[in-house]
RNA sequence: GCCGCGGUGGUGAAAUUGGCAAACACGCUGGGUUUAGGACCCAGUGGGAGCAAUCCCUUGAGAGUUCGAGUCUCUCCCGCGGCACCA
């Protein structure tokens, strides 16, 4: 018979709170443990069952730290400012905060539904005033140390809303709302110097436990490339600065080409002799750009500046310059030094405008295939540019070299006549935090006329984001707060005279970046938190939350926690020690979940037919924590049996304590302690269930393993286990030391870990003959001599000699004859 | 193209990290029970041969190392995720 889900949760959820079981210890000796998971948006839509599966697993770890005795912090909050808030705000006249606090509500009943041992009273919201305040303050630090700054960008403007866009917000290129194809227009931007940190971003992350595939993102999006700069003369006094990691084909460059946007256009653009073509390349690229980057054709195109010739300084050769839009202005020295015997790309353009091609390198490896036509100094049939490393050829005296010696010497040669120097460059850009909208933390600047750009005080913060009627967009591109008079009017804060408030907003990464250092101290009025909460509580010791967040919010906490560490405010330079991904939760068939599909399984609904502890068991049971899988009800109906099951034990229970299960209880004990801090949830409830198989098995169950199974269940199925848990106990009256939350973790006995007497494989030449029980302390002799007596294993070995006799121990004994 | 992850029954998966492949669960088949069930109980369930004992084959493909490979090495195929004109 099935248990009364409804009737069990609902009553736990109100005694729990009441005696405020699951509440942080704010004094306490115990060792701490920081158990975090990523916040969710609020969203109109509630909660999908995608969204528990993490909170599940920080929730089981949070049960069993507490259990082995550590003090938890377990706190859940919202990341409640963002686009759809205003979106929703303009085809629905409803605005964002009353929006945001209608879903928080709905979330906050869902979470609760689930039995989360949540400590509430440290919930946070990022769009409440005094959450925003610290925000606002973090940026000011930023700002005061030269890590916030002003610049010209180019942004995503459509022409047809007038307005720019955010990169989330061009889909396909074009206006996710009006589907105007998108112009690149510069705009001055607010922006944080996350560059200045590339090389600890990257190094610190050797010691992070995380996922392998995360730090590989992160390293990758960091994008670090050693190499030298090389200055090419342009006759007089000028230079041009090229950055290249392969000096070792110095001799096989035969032009240099620059992005549109370089600088020494206009510096020499009285010695260009064809500068309206020139300009007109420029112009007609940065429409290209966008477009280009869709569609998948990267055609090369180019312009040579005439009338400028570059002196390779290997050889003194003179060589053409162009400007062509395949090298970026963004990155190294927005200059190149064209290889095309060696680089693909170069090869192209070089093809295309008919330039000379200098084959420099000869790779030394025999090749897998026939080999290509040949590379020759004339060009001619060849295909593909060769970009391995090699031996050196027709590189005068630096011929015969391999890549990396001649990589040295020739930059080494460079570097002593000072025409170049090694360096290093980042992939990594400034990350742009201006937003053009309105739902999102206003950023803390007025602009004075006679004074400039001056930070709001720090005693004037919050810049309280005012409540305004109108989410259309200004149509300069301007966040809608624009149209607020009240709120642009401001005082310069240096000279008293009339200014105007920044009336762009903080992209929402901003309020994620520092959330973590909240919880420890979330009413604190004084400070973002006190150092004493901060070095009580923090790192986080486990965090858990999806992985499309491996680059963007991951990479911004930890710029965060290493400027707060600069500043002195924190002792630790990273914010987050151990991550994890949970997998995504798929529809029925392997498809994601969606509205417009109509396949999105509402954890209400399962809560209410299931009840929380089924799902929480299920979603734990149904694979790998970390691997994607699909939502499967017949599935779940499983393990709804398996705690029915469970259930029913209870008018089995004996006081005599039977022996027989008392290994496989020990053996239990062991796994789903390991396997719980492994992640290896769906295990961890395969052995619950191979346990509680056998005692189904029972005619009656012992009570002392009846209450281990419960406790070991406790930490997926809260609410069932804790019924069955007073039951025993029959307690009139539960305080906090009596519930089964409250009892300390088990331990089990590593002696009856071990079986006694073990099934001895016995193989001969490696396949499995016979199997024969044993004592498992059994030797080689003896195992040996006990296999050889087998009527099977004689079978095999008749007319054959011994070779060898491998032994292990506990395990098996193989015969090689 | 580059980086990363993965490929095991009808399905989700497991395999003590080199030692019995398929635990646990779903589904299915047969039987029991029930007015009925998303109910319960029992038995079976990778493929092939055989009445059976038993034997052979099997972890994307192929090779290699080893007494022994799902696990390690190499080559290739396929799928997923991220980045992508980064010099």
């Amino acid at each position: 018979m099935a248990y009364n889900h409804e009737k069990i949760e609902k009553k736990w959820q109100r005694t729990w709170e009441k005696l405020e079981i699951f509440k942080t210890k704010q004094n306490s000796s115990k060792p701490k443990f920081y158990c975090l998971d990523m916040f969710p948006y609020p969203s109109g839509d509630g909660l999908h069952v995608g969204h528990p599966r993490g909170y599940i697993a920080t929730d089981i770890a949070s049960h069993l730290y507490r259990r082995k005795g550590h003090n938890v912090l377990h706190p859940m909050g919202w990341d409640a400012f963002g686009l759809p808030a205003e979106n929703y705000a303009l085809k629905t006249k409803v605005r964002p905060r009353i929006s945001i606090k209608k879903n928080v509500k709905t979330f906050t009943k869902q979470l609760k539904s689930l039995g989360f041992s949540y400590d509430w009273s440290r919930e946070i919201n990022t769009t409440d005033p005094e959450y925003y305040k610290w925000t606002q303050w973090m940026f000011l630090q930023l700002y005061k140390n030269g890590l916030a700054y002003r610049k010209e960008v180019p942004a995503n403007f459509c022409p047809s809303c007038k307005t720019i866009l955010a990169n989330e917000q061009v889909v396909e290129g074009k206006c996710e709302r009006c589907d105007t194809e998108v112009e690149q227009e510069k705009v001055e931007q607010w922006m944080f110097k996350i560059t200045n940190y590339a090389e600890s971003l990257l190094n610190d992350l050797d010691n992070l436990d995380w996922p392998d595939t995360t730090k590989a993102m992160q390293r990758n999006w960091i994008g670090r490339s050693e190499g030298t700069e090389i200055n090419f003369s342009l006759g007089k006094e000028n230079k041009l600065k090229v950055f290249t990691t392969r000096p070792d084909t110095l001799f096989g460059c035969t032009y240099l080409v620059i992005a549109p946007e370089h600088e020494i256009i206009t510096e020499l653009k009285s010695q260009i002799l064809n500068l309206g073509q020139v300009k007109k390349y420029i112009k007609d690229s940065k429409k290209r750009s966008e477009r280009e980057r869709i569609s998948e054709t990267k055609i090369k195109t180019g312009v040579e500046i005439k009338g400028i010739k570059a002196i390779n300084p290997v050889n003194n050769r003179e060589i053409p310059i162009f400007v062509a839009d395949y090298v970026l202005a963004s990155y190294g020295t927005g200059a190149i030094m064209a290889v095309p015997a060696h680089d693909q790309r170069d090869f192209e353009f070089a093809k295309k405008y008919n330039l000379p091609i200098i084959e420099v390198i000869k790779s030394d490896r025999k090749p897998k295939l026939p080999e290509k036509a040949p590379l020759t100094v004339t060009g001619g049939g060849f295909q593909q540019a060769y970009e391995g490393k090699g031996i050196l050829i027709n590189s005068d005296r630096f011929n015969g070299l391999d890549s990396d010696t001649a990589k040295k010497r020739i930059s080494e040669k460079l570097v002593k006549e000072n025409t170049a120097k090694d360096t290093v460059y980042y992939k990594l850009r400034d990350w742009i935090i201006s937003r053009q909208r309105y739902w999102g933390s206003p950023i803390p600047m007025v602009y004075c006329e006679q004074c400039g750009w001056q930070p709001v005080p720090e005693k004037e913060l919050p810049v309280i984001l005012p409540e305004i009627r109108d989410f259309k967009p200004t149509g300069k591109g301007d966040s809608p707060l624009a149209k607020s008079e009240k709120f642009i009017k401001a005082v310069c804060p240096k000279c008293g005279g009339r200014a105007k408030r920044e009336t762009d907003t903080m992209d929402t990464f901003v309020c994620s970046s520092w959330y973590h250092f909240r919880y420890a101290d979330p009413q604190n009025e004084k400070e973002f938190a006190s150092k004493k909460n901060l070095k009580k509580w923090l790192p986080v010791d486990l965090y858990i939350g999806g992985a499309e967040h491996a680059v963007m919010h991951l990479l911004y906490s930890r710029f965060f926690c290493k400027v707060l560490y600069d500043l002195k405010f924190i002792g630790f330079q990273e914010p987050f020690l151990k991550l994890r991904h949970q997998g995504l939760i798929l529809a029925a068939g392997g498809v994601k979940m969606s509205k417009s599909k109509g396949n999105v399984i509402n954890p209400d609904d399962i809560v209410k037919d299931f009840g929380a502890d089924t799902l929480r068991t299920y979603e734990t049971f149904m694979g790998p924590f970390t691997d994607a899988i699909a939502w499967d009800t017949k599935g779940m109906i499983g393990v709804k049996r398996f705690l029915d099951k469970i259930y029913k034990f209870k008018s089995k229970i004996h006081n005599s304590s039977n022996s027989s299960l008392n290994r496989l209880v020990h053996k239990t004990i062991k796994k789903v302690t390991e396997d719980i801090q492994n992640f290896k949830f769906n295990t961890a409830i395969s052995q619950l269930m191979i346990l509680a198989n056998e005692m189904d098995k029972q005619d009656q169950i012992p009570k002392n393993a009846y209450k281990v199974l419960l406790q070991l269940l406790s930490p997926f199925a809260p609410h069932l286990t804790e019924e069955l848990w007073q039951e025993i106990n029959q307690k009139q009256e539960i305080k906090i030391k009596d519930s089964i939350h409250s009892q300390k973790w088990l331990k089990y006995n590593p002696k009856l870990v071990l079986e006694e007497t073990i099934q001895l494989v016995v193989q001969i030449n490696g396949k499995v003959r016979d199997k024969i029980m044993v004592n498992a302390e059994i030797t080689k002799k003896e195992a040996e001599d006990l296999a050889k007596t087998q009527e099977k294993v004689q079978k095999w070995l008749e007319g054959k000699e011994i070779r060898q006799i491998i032994f292990v121990p506990r395990k098996l004994i193989n015969i090689v004859v």
